[in-house]
DNA sequence: GTCTATATGTGGATAGAC
DNA sequence: GTCTATCCACATATAGAC
């Protein structure tokens, strides 16, 4: 099964279970505002006028500027974990590895925008809301600790402190979203590097 | 010569250049602030009441909020180059990258207040203040580019894509400014963890 | 060099017409 | 559901006394 998901991974996410367009609108705007300048500095009129409205229509969609960061948030944090999911098919923890690897870093570079407001706005987000994200943020890492786990158990991968090299592969994929643009390369062969780099970082 | 810089690793950065005392302890308040809420959620009240005084008396010392988040990244971007050259040191490429690698990723861990400000608010500078870091920024990776390019020259390292290795060598220790709390462990260990990771990527 | 007081701008959010 | 107009809080920065 393994490259099935590939389209998932370079298809733009979908947004039209968002309705109305207009609520549609601003998530989009938002979300490309967010990216750019970060949430605080984001103003509710700067969303607004991205969605072609005036400031006091946003208000009309979502009950404040916060609540339009966790939709985004949870949506994106959902997203990221479904690709991970997705990937997870191969016969062997390395194969399994490297095709996780390869679909989460390629998201993060192919949706850098919505990934850039999934991974470096966490502190804006209400305390309620962030802990709702953050089931979803230890279900993504279990994800990878379970396939090292596994490779461990069955002798084929080499791993001496698992949290940490969890971690440390996770981190390598999410690190992308700070710094990728579209010069840098396409989404695809980055993901296929960065397989090859996580799993030389296991292999026995 | 190895190790010979490791009280450097673990040692506070020293401030005593910055005087007088009420300017350094602006400074040293602003990168708290700025660390925990970002540049821009934070205020020049909170900044000032950190130090002890009223919003006033911050310009007396720093002309504004981005001038104190200026001198901030520069020094931490010039340590954390100090940090990285003063490292590479060993009789192989492959031991200057574990040198180099050891030291950047425990700087990153040990001094996570200032690092987040010097890896996350790079927006918030003006267009000259940005153009100046970026510099130090460049020097950064060229020092990782150079010790990847040595192991390639003299065959005992394998990467087949420089600037994409190179790039995600530095981002492996870069990010951990993101997640780093003292008590996911201590530096050091990090540090070797880390270093062993990224001789793993690019091992023959 | 530090204070109190304040000028000035701006941002999130609301009121009420259409 | 969108608009114009606006409230009100707060933030950067300054003025002027001590």
């Amino acid at each position: 099964m393994h490259g099935v998901n590939v389209s998932a991974i370079t298809s733009p996410l979908v947004w039209e279970h968002v309705q109305p367009a207009a609520a549609r609108r601003l998530l989009t705007g938002a979300i490309d505002a967010f990216a750019e300048r970060g949430f605080q500095a984001t103003t509710t009129r700067d969303i607004a006028s991205r969605a072609g409205m005036s400031p006091a229509a946003l208000y009309v969609h979502y009950p404040s500027k916060e609540r339009l960061l966790f939709e985004i948030s949870r949506y994106g944090h959902q997203a990221a974990l479904d690709v991970l999911r997705d990937a997870d098919s191969g016969d062997s923890p390395a194969e399994r590895l490297r095709s996780m690897v390869e679909a989460f870093t390629a998201w993060h570079a192919e949706h850098h925008t919505i990934a850039r407001v999934v991974q470096y706005e966490l502190a804006a987000l209400t305390p309620e809301h962030l802990a709702e994200v953050a089931t979803i943020r230890r279900a993504i890492s279990a994800q990878i600790e379970q396939v090292l786990s596994d490779g461990v158990a069955d002798g084929s991968l080499a791993v001496d402190d698992l949290p940490g090299t969890t971690l440390a592969v996770l981190s390598l994929s999410i690190d992308v979203a700070r710094w990728y643009t579209p010069h840098r390369g396409d989404p695809a062969a980055l993901g296929k590097l960065y397989a090859e780099l996580a799993q030389r970082m296991v292999q026995t």
